[in-house]
DNA sequence: CTGAATCCGGCTTGATACTG
DNA sequence: CAGTATCAAGCCGGATTCAG
């Protein structure tokens, strides 16, 4: 990545960068599951549900290389692999909590506001066909 | 014995689902922008940079769905659209702020921890000891 | 049980050209 | 200036299969 300079944008696109990372299906999961105690692979397969073991693998991954949770080998049979989160990790969990209050917080006001976006093309012309981005209605 | 614990998981659907919106790769420059000061269309396009004007469209669409920016058309020639942070939108700085916080601190911790992970490949030679701090297999 | 490798479809992004 | 339409490329995520 570009070297950090002095513009707010190159700080935002350090910021954009690391919310890319948070930001993707399932990483805020997977943190957030951790965050009450390490678990095991399976167990947090089961108790997130619906990811696949691929993306399971991978985002614990990617959270291993980005230091923020650590990944715990034990040699027997049947394997045993622990995934606990750092201390990193866990300084990501307030950051997180802080969105996700927001998130909860907001979340029926925009879901009506999306209902009302998407509702006014067709309020206007009934027989247009679902466009991907309607015509404005200009103030 | 926490309630709570059984509903984390539903909660941070939600959540997940804030955080891919706001996640993706320019919303967090346009809202950060955008939470400055109201700007019109080309001035983000310059002040940003590198974002095309399909995506600057599409992203401001979006925010505009969410309710977190206003589109005001001036029906003047040459046309001018004024984007603005409504109050959701605002609500949604602090937030933001937070988590890029966050990000800033950790930056050089986090890419610290990447090339250390990416050159880390373990030579295994040592005993394996039975304590949980088993050899990661390199990739 | 844990996880790597493969194939594949879809969404996202981006470049380009055109319109009011 | 602001925005749309279209097309192509790339990445993401899922299902399946194989291995230790």
């Amino acid at each position: 990545m570009e070297p950090r300079n002095k513009h707010v944008t190159e700080d935002c696109r350090g910021v954009s960068e690391i919310l890319s990372r948070i930001g993707d299906k399932w990483t805020v999961l997977v943190v957030t599951r951790l965050g009450q105690g390490p678990l095991r692979f399976n167990e947090m397969r089961r108790i997130i549900g619906g990811i696949s073991q691929r993306m399971l693998t991978l985002t614990l991954r990617g959270l291993e290389r980005d230091g923020l949770v650590t990944r715990t080998v034990f040699p027997t049979i049947p394997p045993r692999v622990d995934y606990e989160l750092t201390e990193l990790g866990h300084s990501l969990l307030e950051p997180v909590r802080v969105l996700g209050d927001w998130a909860r917080q907001h979340e029926t006001c925009i879901k009506a506001s999306r209902q009302r976006f998407d509702g006014t093309d067709e309020a206007t012309s009934a027989s247009s066909p679902p466009s991907p981005m309607g015509p404005r209605p200009s103030a």
